[in-house]
DNA sequence: GGCTAGGATGTTGTTCAACAATCCTCAAGG
DNA sequence: CCTTGAGGATTGTTGAACAACATCCTAGCC
């Protein structure tokens, strides 16, 4: 409860953001939001900059703050840093607590459970879940929030493709087999597994979005 | 020139902190910065939220921001990240365009020629910049603007540290060492190598660093 | 003496209204 | 077709005011 106003107004933004209420692309008015949400505009533009920091919205000096649409070399960048941060954590998973490991596994388990359900959404969830405890094995606070900030931004690539409903689905098998590289204590071949999974994924992304405005 | 009143406060500011004008643990009064600086206790807020952003400041609610005082498990999990992107860009160098190799070369070069005028502050800037052009191999912005405040925090917990004058110098030989590796294609030593190093460097900081307060 | 309760004081959090600076639109003119 | 220049709309910045909160000091109690 010890949160500032603009604090709670940036959260409420970030989840209509996440959620597809404010699609990538949009303009966020300052008054126009300020009047809905019941603050000043003062407030909602520091709630704006707290959006900015996890690069969900971006701020363009007298013009406003828009919703970010990621383009293609976005995605390619992403995956090159989260290739940096998952990779790392397979390294250290050798040292890595019990509990990290464990989390790795319960990941995998219920991204397999909610396909098995056809919950597509949850499966998103699920796999993005499994990629954030792979790098959680690091156990550095500093590469997990640097993590959640990626996978929220890749989440908002995600609102641009056509169909996403069933991307992740075919690379639960492939996170099962990484799981299992991890448990047998193979890490050279479980980071090379990663590394290819990570590539075909960027691709395929890449591939189906939208051209780049110019 | 097309800087906000915000981001140019910021940037003041910044290289205050950074210049040792103020040092860690220094409350920023609003009212008092405002009047110095001849800015608005507003815009002053704007221009704390940037500093926020790249850590260099902590915003505790209803109490102020303070440039942040580094503790040993901060430079611990510094360097674990610090670890993750350096290694990355290590094992990105064989396919890393000639350009970003000739810049971690340069840094080096650089490196012993201040150590041999004796100007360490000149030393401690090159060393970082060896490391950050390391990271740099990846060819990724984020990964870029991630080390850069990393080291920009890092260089904070110098300022904690008693006496940071030759800090780097005896880390310049294992710099060239990295570097030679780099140059005959042996990627896996290279890593090895900088893994070590980074260790070693973690452990004297936070050995020489004082006691965290409770 | 030591401890708690309560008020005094200063700081930050938030709002409001206004004006300056900038960008966008659109129409007039070459 | 292109340029140019109002005009309108939005953001950038300011200053003042009040509310909310933290800290410190003091008075009172055991």
């Amino acid at each position: 409860m010890t949160r500032s106003t603009a604090q709670r107004l940036a959260a409420a933004l970030r989840e209509r953001i996440e959620r597809g209420a404010l699609p990538p692309g949009t303009q966020l008015s300052e008054e126009a939001l300020s009047l809905d949400l019941g603050v000043s505009r003062n407030t909602l533009r520091e709630a704006f900059r707290l959006l900015v920091h996890d690069s969900l919205v971006e701020h363009q000096v007298n013009r406003g703050v828009f919703v970010r649409v990621p383009g293609p070399d976005d995605v390619t960048d992403i995956y090159r840093m989260r290739g940096a941060l998952e990779t790392a954590g397979v390294r250290a998973a050798e040292h890595a607590p019990p509990a990290l490991l464990d989390a790795v596994t319960t990941a995998v388990t219920e991204a397999e459970w909610a396909a098995d359900d056809g919950d597509w959404p949850a499966v998103a969830t699920a796999d993005l879940a499994f990629h954030r405890a792979l790098a959680g094995l690091c156990a550095s606070p500093r590469v997990d929030t640097a993590m959640d900030r990626l996978l929220a931004e890749l989440r908002l690539a995600f609102h641009t493709m056509p169909s996403p409903r069933r991307f992740h689905e075919p690379f639960l098998v492939r996170n099962r087999a990484i799981e299992q590289l991890l448990a047998k204590g193979e890490y050279t071949r479980a980071e090379a597994e990663l590394t290819a999974y990570l590539d075909d994924a960027r691709r395929l992304i890449v591939d189906t979005m939208p051209e780049e405005r110019p």
